[in-house]
DNA sequence: AGCACGCCGACT
DNA sequence: GTCGGCGTGCTC
């Protein structure tokens, strides 16, 4: 029998199969890592096939050396999945068969923890003779006591209460009264078991959503998206959903965003499934990793909970995926293979017989648009859960504010809600999407902005250290006290952050508790679960922050909500920024009320008319949704368009400007001589990145923007070619890229 | 990816 | 004459 393996090397050179010889008696089946001589050395690899002939010469054949653990790690389905994306983005499919896999996993860099347990091989008359010959052995008897339940006891639990307990249970093994073995224990990342919680009753908008999605889930087919306005309570659908999984001997996978992965959200979906969810994401130990990727693969666990790469997770009969907050970002993978897990999700349903499930408040433009053309099922919940109403939402123009002459940060209807607020005793979030103090410092002499020496960005002022931090490469540098470029003493700082929204509260009410939430907050291990929980202890009545604090929080006390400035988002140089000051907006103003406090929420802008804002103000998605995709088909943009783009990086910057027109040429002359692909070709530009100098490279880049068709698929694949070539800097191909930076 | 084999410059 | 530079090519 021989043995079809992809060698662990993520190189194109050995990106193929190659035969070994199954020793007699070897036990391989497919999908199992093996050992394997490759060369002067051994690899690891992954048995794709198993095979009684060969073709190759057989004198050439080396034998497998073994198994790298007694069962395959790759699930059939999964296999698959890697030759299709290590297909679709060109990479060798040792790099794909490694998404399935945690990485600790790899190169025996991670081993399976085992603990010492002792069990009785004795009972009834037995044991009570072997009890009764212990008249001279106080330790044996009591041993014998002890282990008379028949189950296995831990090592580690008996050595406390018996002197010696390791030499007298090797004494109990040679009589032949017990035996010692090792046992392989899983590093839990959960402080204990909980109480399972009964399941809440669902409202009739519930009820429908689910009659639609239920049979979807038994017959294993599929594809929905799910539209439901903040807190319609669309996470108890799924959960149901989840239930009848189960119920049907299936599994489930439920993707969150990282941001959300909170440990309160683990252990409320650990409260709901108990030990048969298993939770994957970033934080955990190698150690606990493995051990949640292991209970998965032996079917313990059936519900796993997880960030991206989840998706990957080794549920077998599977039944159901579900990506929540389906609109975020972090869905696509920045860093090679680059994927997108909701794609995924799509392909490893229709493979595997399952259903999807897309869920947002404010799904993205494209999933919304695929819905349209039929791809996906829309379901809505239009309701609150709890007879809550929406908030009520103001728009204050700010430019009105300084014709008034109020040159602080707050318009004068922000400031009175929050005194009304603060006075009746309840809480406020206000909301900034920039962390720091200032935005940047520049010179009012010669106008120039403070830049970052690795970066072509300018640099945000910290008044916590008085330095200038840069948020791209995390450089600081204290405070200049002159313009680095002409000399003046005066610079300034302009732009709001984080730092100045709490300071500027602080000085208005001297004895209100604040408490700001940023990357800067938060860093420590559960600095983010320490600073929530102290806020819903009301510890302070403010909570200023990010975007973190837009996300899937629910605090009930909270009845005003402020978007200091909505146009942080707004005014980024990218095509969705209308999308994301949307998705942004619309979620900060439902953190805002509830039944018996209505909600209030500011949004603060010098775009007032903009009708991201407006549409989020009056909190219609099918407005927005209409306006954007009307002006993506005028402006070509996805999803009319694909947008790929070459990065060319060098320490040197002519040579990723030489290099990115040495292919903006192959790929002109290519373009050039394909009558049909010019017509798909919208436009094609050599210049430098929007960020041209970045953590000490320079980044020169090609973009190319074409229309969705199959000649243009044939244009990205001659782009991969190009990437693929010996270049003199790194050239990486990004096809939609989440940041255009 | 690694590591061998292989063909040209400055050293004991 | 040899030691060693890293270019090319192979790994079942």
């Amino acid at each position: 029998m021989y043995a079809l393996v992809i060698v662990d090397i993520a190189h194109e050179s050995v990106d193929r199969l190659f035969t070994y010889r199954i020793p007699e008696g070897m036990g391989i089946v497919r999908g199992m890592r093996v050992k394997a001589p490759f060369g002067p050395r051994v690899k690891e690899g992954y048995v794709l096939e198993i095979s009684e002939h060969t073709d190759y010469d057989p004198a050439k054949i080396k034998d497998l050396i073994g198994p790298i653990e007694d069962y395959p790690a790759l699930l059939p389905p999964l296999i698959d999945l890697a030759k299709e994306i290590a297909h679709d983005t060109h990479c060798p499919l040792a790099e794909a068969l490694r998404l399935m896999l945690p990485a600790e996993m790899r190169g025996g860099r991670i081993k399976v923890k085992t603990e010492t347990v002792c069990r009785l091989l004795i009972q009834g008359e037995e044991l009570q003779k072997a009890l009764a010959d212990c008249k001279n052995a106080r330790r044996r008897r009591l041993l014998l006591e002890m282990l008379s339940d028949g189950k296995y006891w831990p090592l580690r639990e008996i050595s406390p209460l018996v002197r010696d307990a390791r030499a007298g249970l090797k004494d109990l093994c040679e009589r032949g009264y017990a035996e010692l073995i090792e046992r392989e224990i899983l590093r839990s990342p959960y402080p204990d078991t909980l109480l399972q919680a009964p399941d809440p009753i669902l409202t009739p908008e519930q009820e429908d959503v689910l009659n639609d999605l239920l049979p979807a889930v038994t017959r294993g087919s599929g594809a929905f998206l799910l539209h439901g306005v903040t807190g319609s309570g669309k996470s108890e659908v799924f959960i149901r959903a989840v239930r009848r999984c189960l119920s049907l001997g299936k599994g489930a996978i439920v993707l969150v965003p990282e941001i959300v992965l909170t440990p309160q959200m683990v252990t409320w979906f650990r409260v709901r499934f108990g030990d048969v969810a298993a939770v994957l994401h970033s934080r955990l130990s190698a150690g606990e990793r493995f051990d949640e990727w292991r209970r998965i693969r032996h079917g313990e666990a059936r519900v796993v909970i997880g960030a991206r790469s989840a998706v990957f997770a080794p549920v077998e009969k599977l039944g159901l995926i579900v990506v929540d907050e389906e609109h975020e970002q972090s869905y696509q993978s920045e860093h090679f293979p680059q994927y997108d897990a909701r794609e995924i999700a799509h392909s490893r349903v229709k493979r595997e017989g399952a259903a999807l499930v897309l869920a947002s408040a404010t799904p993205s433009i494209l999933s919304f648009a695929r819905m349209e053309r039929g791809d996906y099922t829309l379901l809505e919940m239009r309701k609150r859960v709890h007879q809550r109403p929406l908030p009520e939402v103001t728009v204050c123009d700010m430019r009105e504010e300084l014709r008034l002459g109020n040159k602080g940060i707050f318009s004068q209807t922000l400031l009175e809600k929050l005194d009304q607020c603060i006075r009746s005793g309840q809480q406020a979030m206000l909301f900034i999407n920039r962390r720091g103090y200032a935005q940047f410092v520049n010179c009012r002499s010669c106008g120039k902005p403070v830049r970052c020496s690795n970066c072509d960005v300018s640099m945000t002022y910290h008044e916590t250290d008085h330095s200038l931090h840069c948020h791209w490469c995390g450089l600081r540098i204290p405070m200049p006290d002159s313009c680095p470029s002409c000399g003046s003493k005066y610079i300034r700082a302009c732009g709001v952050g984080t730092q100045r929204v709490e300071q500027e509260i602080k000085k208005r009410y001297p004895d209100v508790g604040v408490i700001r939430m940023d990357n800067d907050t938060t860093a420590g291990k559960d600095g983010h679960a320490k600073l929530l929980s102290r806020f819903r202890a009301r510890e302070a009545q403010v909570l200023v922050g990010t975007q973190m604090i837009a996300k899937g929080l629910d605090f009930p006390e909270v009845t005003l909500v402020g978007a200091v400035l909505a146009d942080t988002s707004l005014n980024m140089p990218d095509y969705r920024a209308p999308e994301r000051t949307f998705q942004l907006l619309t979620q900060v103003a439902g953190r805002a009320g509830r039944a018996d406090k209505n909600g209030q929420v500011v949004i603060q802008t010098y775009m007032p008319d903009h009708y991201a804002i407006e549409t989020a103000a009056a909190q219609d998605y099918r407005a927005f949704y209409q306006e954007e995709f009307a002006r993506r088909k005028r402006s070509l943009y996805p999803p009319f368009t694909m947008m790929a783009r070459l990065l060319c990086t060098a320490q040197n910057e002519e040579v990723a400007q030489a290099v990115s027109r040495e292919i903006y040429k192959k790929l002109d002359a290519f373009v050039g001589s394909r009558l049909k692909l010019r017509r798909r070709v919208l436009f094609m530009r050599q210049d430098d990145a929007p960020i041209k100098y970045l953590r000490g490279y320079y980044r020169a880049q090609v973009l190319v923007k074409l229309l969705e068709h199959d000649e243009s698929r044939e244009a990205l694949k001659f782009m991969q070619e190009i990437t693929d070539q010996e270049w003199p800097c790194s050239v990486q191909l990004e096809i939609n890229p989440a940041s255009m930076a």
